[in-house]
DNA sequence: AACTCCGTAGTTTTT
DNA sequence: CTACGGAGTT
């Protein structure tokens, strides 16, 4: 029965045999840790412990996954599943949901995502009439999430001078009334963005002493993966949760501590013994993943950071190959470099594609890798990106599915009260905001007693009666709700709203993809059902649905997630815990990795640096790092010098790669290749500007247009662009337009000469209408 | 009210 | 290059 014990090395074993008392486990990368947090809570219930009482906190729903499947297998199924394992944000909203009512909220309450608080910031902004210029949204919504990490709520801020004075310094001064807005308004909507799911956590565990007593006596056994990564509010819930029993082990490394800039805590690593003074420290150092000079390398690079625990992470492996680098061109000729070593090695090794993987600092670094990839028919999956729930069309119908849940969620409302079109336009619209706000009621409220309220509202009959009709069309959805499951809910949403016809109305290659998009998601709900009915308890419902889409980061996977031989495509933060065979590292450029947005604070360096030790010590065989001396980016070609990590890592570990000759060829910068050229230590503003570099990327530059200034007016007349064209243009002419280049007009509509549009065939951007007034075209 | 085009600004990582 | 918002048209 207890199997699983051996094959354990001694640290190892201790960590899982330490049951009791509060235990940290330092498991360097590659250490083993997933095994040990395994087979720890397969030991607990081994030893009758109720797996009822253990809660097992992970960073990613992938990990809750897979850990949950692991333990499965050594307990059995029955044992595994009143399990509580979850991320944070999972377990706790579930939590939430029950205990709501304590804090005044609905416990249908809609879990906002980054996106929709967003939204409702930049509602805010606007409705106060403060600059969103001055006040960046994304800034401030930067500014508020950090404020609830930290447990600063909105009367703490206020309660605060300290807190408001730096605002004013830095110029500004509203954002405690935009917080302050904004946290009301989600307060109406009955909605929770994710850092609620953890303050008001906080709030219930420390205003309702009967709660917290109820959960400490349930969680007598809590486990924390990623520990480093837990930010303020995280750590204040565990800590409270544990302080009864102080059965808390906490497992993770403070090298590999990447996510600060959501508000991650490395101090609460760091500190954890002063918490817990008894607590018992266990270090895992051997290093079973990687090659020797793997591990090597990832230390001298990880040595550079001040902040750090001592440890000695050391490999029993065979020494390995060396690291080897590759110096491109481009970011096309990287892209191709890569891809031709995964084809290179797939024959010449044997190496299955799902051996390799290409990590990236950045999300928008995909796409060359994708090209490549595809040109030389290799399989390969893109993991993360922009999110599939994310999608338009996938929101809009998810759009629907809130209201029917939450009808006070006025971002759903809105979204869909005119999608697809029924006459309900803006107008009409801010007098239901504006009516609903004078007389401090929801819209729905208004929407549910739309004849009492017609005669204050202004609205004419026409516009009265598309309202009551949209409304009532969403009360019989809301009656679907009692009888019919998720599938045939969203089915009957989609069909009855017009979505589906709307959709399908437009037959281009991306409306198409929108229906499909909209398919897949109606498929992954009779997914959810059938998987929530394998679970003892399981929950199928609309709002479970919503929660877990919500809350999961995972996109397409079910479809996707075939099994079939593939190369993975991810950031460095999605490799997280994972292990390839085979890594290149790419983009290894300074203000790309580091980022320029981190590469001011020593601080900042440092999580770049863990990055980068994350990276490397994600392979087992060999790493292949690369960069480009130029990168097409932001519609503009840009040098690009070579990441200052590259040399921290010491040369012994390292082998160059000459550049293939015929990159030199492909490539039009004209650059030699000589790899000892830009050195890393060469400062950036000795580096010359090569004029030819600002070619665009296209194969066959269309002819650079002139400056503005230059423009040959004795051969072609400029027409106006405030009006007044005086010479005609005809159908036949070769026509000049600002950004799409060189075309053909082939078609001319309307008499009135101010309103004359043109159909105009570009050589390169294909057919485009435009209106001659605004589309500033040359004759030549 | 709906649609289209233009201009500009913003570009890191994710629950 | 893309995504968004504004401004203008139909």
């Amino acid at each position: 029965m207890t199997d699983y014990l051996k094959g354990l090395n001694e640290a190892q074993y201790e960590a899982v045999t330490t049951l009791q008392g509060p235990l940290m486990v330092l498991a360097g990368a590659g250490s083993g840790k997933t095994r040990v947090l395994t087979m720890r809570i397969a030991h607990l219930i081994t030893n009758l412990v109720d797996p009822f009482h253990i809660l097992a906190l992970t960073f990613t729903n992938k990990a809750a996954k897979e850990m949950k499947e692991r333990i499965a297998k050594v307990v059995g199924e029955s044992e595994a599943r009143s399990l509580w394992m979850g991320t944070f944000h999972s377990v706790f909203a579930r939590i939430l949901r029950s205990e709501a009512h304590y804090l005044g909220f609905p416990s249908n309450f809609t879990i906002y995502d980054s996106q929709d608080s967003l939204n409702v910031i930049k509602k805010v902004i606007k409705e106060l009439n403060i600059d969103s210029d001055l006040y960046k949204p994304k800034k401030v919504q930067a500014r508020i999430s950090s404020y609830k990490n930290n447990l600063i709520t909105v009367k703490a801020y206020f309660n605060n001078p300290e807190l408001i004075e730096a605002d004013e310094r830095t110029n500004m001064k509203h954002i405690g009334l935009i917080y302050q807005k904004y946290v009301e308004a989600c307060y109406k909507n009955g909605a929770m963005d994710f850092d609620d799911l953890l303050l008001k956590t906080n709030e219930l565990l420390t205003r309702f002493p009967e709660v917290l007593a109820k959960y400490q006596d349930r969680f007598r056994y809590i486990l924390v993966d990623e520990y480093q990564d837990t930010n303020h509010s995280q750590y204040l819930i565990v800590k409270a949760l544990a302080s009864k029993f102080e059965n808390i082990c906490v497992v993770g490394d403070d090298a590999q501590s990447i996510y600060s800039f959501r508000g991650a805590n490395i101090y609460n690593i760091l500190n954890f013994k002063k918490d817990y003074p008894d607590a018992k420290t266990v270090s895992l150092e051997q290093n079973y993943r990687s090659t020797q000079n793997i591990v090597n390398a990832a230390n001298v690079v990880i040595s550079k950071n001040v902040q750090q625990f001592k440890k000695n992470v050391f490999s029993d492996n065979e020494e390995g190959e060396k690291i080897k680098v590759y110096r491109a061109l481009s970011d096309a000729d990287e892209a191709n470099f890569v891809a031709g070593n995964i084809w290179e090695l797939h024959h010449s090794q044997q190496r299955k594609f799902s051996d390799f993987s290409i990590l990236y600092r950045t999300n928008s670094q995909t796409r060359a890798f994708e090209d490549a990839l595809r040109k030389k028919n290799i399989p390969y999956r893109v993991y993360g990106g922009l999110s599939f729930y994310q999608r338009k069309e996938v929101k809009d119908l998810i759009g629907y599915l809130r209201l029917l849940v939450n009808e006070n969620d006025s971002e759903a409302l809105f979204r869909v009260i005119n999608y697809p079109a029924r006459g309900i336009g803006e107008t009409t619209q801010n007098k239901l905001i504006v009516f609903a706000d004078s007389q401090n009621i929801s819209v729905s409220q208004v929407l549910d007693n739309l004849g009492f309220y017609a005669p204050q509202l202004g609205l004419n009959n026409g516009v009265l009666t598309k309202l009551s009709d949209f409304w009532s069309m969403i009360k019989a959805f809301q009656v679907l709700l009692k009888t019919e499951n998720v599938y045939n809910i969203a089915m009957e949403v989609a069909k009855r709203s017009g979505l589906i016809k709307f959709l399908k109305d437009d037959q281009t290659p991306e409306g198409i993809s929108r229906v499909e998009n909209v398919q897949e998601l109606l498929n992954s709900m009779q997914g959810f059902i059938e998987e929530q009915q394998q679970l003892e308890d399981g929950n199928p419902s609309l709002s479970n649905f919503l929660e877990n889409i919500a809350l999961s980061a995972d996109t397409q996977k079910d479809k996707e997630d075939d099994g079939t031989d593939k190369v993975s495509l991810m950031t460095i933060h999605l490799s997280k815990g994972l292990e390839f065979p085979i890594v290149h590292l790419v983009g290894l450029e300074e203000n790309l990795f580091p980022s320029f947005m981190s590469s001011s604070t020593r601080e900042e360096l440092e999580e770049e640096r863990r990055l980068f030790y994350v990276a490397l010590t994600r392979a087992e065989k060999q790493v292949y790092f690369t960069y480009a001396v130029s990168r097409f980016q932001w519609g503009k070609i840009t040098d690009a010098e070579p990441s200052r990590f590259l040399s921290e890592v010491d040369t012994q570990f390292i082998e160059f790669i000459n550049p293939a000759i015929e990159s030199r060829f492909v490539n039009h910068s004209g650059l030699k290749s000589n790899i000892f050229d830009d050195a890393p230590s060469e400062p950036r503003f000795f580096k010359k500007q090569d004029p030819k570099k600002k070619l665009s990327r296209a194969e066959n530059p269309e002819p650079q247009s002139l400056p503005k200034n230059l423009k040959p007016i004795s051969t072609a007349k400029i027409i106006n662009p405030s009006g007044q064209s005086s010479e005609d243009i005809e159908v036949g002419d070769k026509v000049r337009h600002d950004r799409f280049g060189i075309g053909e007009v082939t078609f001319l509509d309307g008499t009135d000469p101010k309103n004359i549009k043109a159909k105009v065939v570009f050589q390169h951007e294909g057919e485009k209408n435009l209106i001659l007034k605004f589309a500033k075209l040359t004759k030549i």
